[in-house]
DNA sequence: ACCCCTGTGACAGCGCTGTGACAGTCGGAG
DNA sequence: CTCCGACTGTCACAGCGCTGTCACAGGGGT
């Protein structure tokens, strides 16, 4: 169903869960550390990772942004404890999902086809923003039904947009996103591209009423009502 | 765009959805218990179903269990509860999607469309693409009538394509499919491709209808209109 | 042995992209 | 209300990254 990278240091776990995705119908690679995990993810491209927050070594919060740093496939991250403090740090590493240990793997598989399906929706849904329609599988961008022409990055900074409608993301952010930089060295790099951007998806370029700017902040994404 | 039946038990929520799919362009029958779905399903035989789980007498896991005895169509299961074990126990009855009510009338269109589309890709039959039919069982192409001799690896790529159609894909993901290489070292390989099965298969190789170029991505093979 | 397919590298053209300067705008402080 | 500073919008331009194109050589099949 689909190919998981496990990464879980303690062996009973690992082997547990291993065999229990397996039996639901994946194909399973596990490392035992992040460090194995990060190089297993770069050799073989899994679909999803599945990772234990204790590790030895760099914890799981720690390789969850580093794999955002690159990658955007979904993170589900395991854990013993419950604590909510966990799982705000654990979302804002940038993990999909949570599930807390013990865990049968059953309820994992459930929650990996969950996220999946979530994943499918959010990348190849069409998207509509007041008169724009966003196909992320055609990778076209319409609007009132006419095709746009959206240069690649221009694309890119749409389609990150609107992957979290409604939310102010700052200038920081979509450097890392679109550009995969990250430093931020004082340039006009993002206003320049929102504005082309702008030109082709506003009405009214001179007044916004998708890509809002967020003063102080950076750019968000409204649809309108 | 597709025959489904729905089957639902609560007359609010059916007519509703029956109304919002209809709008949707579908053709819709409907019923108010398992025992009825399944006496319409072998009478009037639709492309797809959607399906309650809480319904009066036999319940929706069960309809979709008998339904996958005799049947493979498209199985969308409707419910209430969000509980990972409804999720687990629907999957398990053979249904090919869920969604969690209270579900809208678009909402439910885009999930029934992700599932046709998922059928088809799997079907054998003939594909059009404007002057083009390829004929997946004869593994033949022909433009007006007239056979094209592809080359293996054109014709893999074209099948490739035409198994997504709309969808656009990148050079990494075609080299995966028709290549089965995992690495893209900077190589002309896939566009070299791309411009010899143009200079067939397009009437103006050099302005392309068919398969067209995303910029940045990859390429996506268009049907047009 | 021959031929056609296939992968590779080179190359050119196009247009995207980043940059810096400057103008315009907003909001807070006085 | 006014002013000022900080922040954002805008623009033109030069560089270069991306893609189309082509010729060629190796290899596999006939």
């Amino acid at each position: 169903m689909a190919f998981l990278l496990l990464i879980e240091d303690d062996e009973a776990v690992r082997t547990a869960l291993e065999m229990g995705l397996t039996r639901q119908g994946h194909r399973v690679i596990t490392a035992a550390t992040g460090e194995d995990g990060l190089k297993l993810l770069r050799e073989q491209r899994p679909d999803l990772i599945v990772l234990d927050v204790m590790l030895p070594g760099i914890d799981g919060f720690e390789v969850c942004r580093r794999i955002r740093r690159t990658d955007q496939l979904p993170i589900i991250l395991l854990t013993a404890r419950s604590d909510d403090i966990d799982v705000v740090v654990g979302l804002e590493s940038g993990a999909d999902d949570y599930v807390v240990k013990p865990v049968q793997g059953r309820v994992l598989d459930a929650r990996v086809r969950a996220v999946m399906r979530r994943g499918e929706r959010e990348s190849n849904d069409a998207a509509t923003f007041g008169p724009i329609v966003i196909d992320r599988a055609a990778m076209t961008v319409t609007k009132d039904g006419e095709d746009l022409q959206l240069t690649p990055t221009e694309l890119r900074l749409l389609l990150e947009l609107s992957r979290r409608p409604g939310q102010a993301l700052s200038r920081q952010q979509l450097l890392r996103l679109v550009w995969e930089h990250d430093y931020l060295g004082d340039s006009r790099l993002v206003d320049a591209c929102v504005q082309r951007l702008r030109a082709k998806v506003e009405d009214i370029p001179s007044s916004p009423k998708l890509i809002r700017t967020v003063r102080g902040v950076g750019y968000r994404l409204d649809s309108p009502q």
